[in-house]
DNA sequence: AGATTGATAAGG
DNA sequence: CTTATCAATCTT
């Protein structure tokens, strides 16, 4: 039986992206489709902060898609990777300033592709306020979930002092199992 | 290790 | 317009 929570708010979601990912383990994801609420608890996130990182989409700047990114903290962000995966993320901070946090797993789901696809999260759910959407939103219902960190993966492309930062964090429940 | 798949961004 | 690239996943 799964557990209803209280709302994330504004307040909560205009803190860095590197709070925010390891905080974010263990909530719930929510997503309501067709008058039925689906609820997934997050088991798995990545964080992507600043131009200055070079594995985050904002890097080269603001542009039609990641524009999205310099949006206020409680923002969705989701765009089409490898040409048929939804990647889902929630931007956070202040306005004005890029930075997000990739939903990577969540409970008996594991990998970014597959989360959205079994909450039929697409991109016509990009730039929703996650604050006031009856859509898409995420709750906190008091649950702890010990966690650790790791090095980020799929961004091959970034410079290595990037890659060699410790912002993907896992439950410990690890239910993700890193490819090998 | 290779195929898949289409939006995105940069270049001419 | 053309082309390369990609926060992945599946099958071999």
């Amino acid at each position: 039986m799964m557990t209803v929570g209280k709302r994330l708010e504004r307040d909560y979601y205009k803190r860095s992206a590197t709070v925010l990912a390891p905080d974010l383990i263990g909530k719930l994801l929510c997503r309501k489709v067709d008058g039925q609420v689906l609820r997934y608890r997050i088991t798995e996130t990545e964080c992507y902060y600043s131009e200055q990182d070079t594995a985050c989409h904002a890097s080269k700047g603001k542009t039609e898609r990641t524009k999205v990114l310099y949006m206020q903290g409680g923002t969705s962000y989701v765009y089409l990777c490898y040409g048929m995966h939804s990647l889902f993320n929630v931007v956070t901070g202040e306005e004005g300033f890029p930075e997000a946090v990739l939903i990577r797993g969540v409970e008996g789901y594991n990998g970014p592709g597959k989360l959205t696809k079994v909450m039929k999260i697409d991109r016509s759910l990009n730039e929703e306020d996650m604050t006031t959407s009856d859509k898409l939103w995420i709750e906190d219902d008091g649950y702890q979930v010990a966690h650790r960190a790791d090095k980020r993966v799929g961004i091959d492309y970034a410079e290595e002092k990037d890659r060699e930062i410790l912002w993907r964090f896992i439950a410990d429940d690890g239910i993700y199992k890193p490819v090998k």
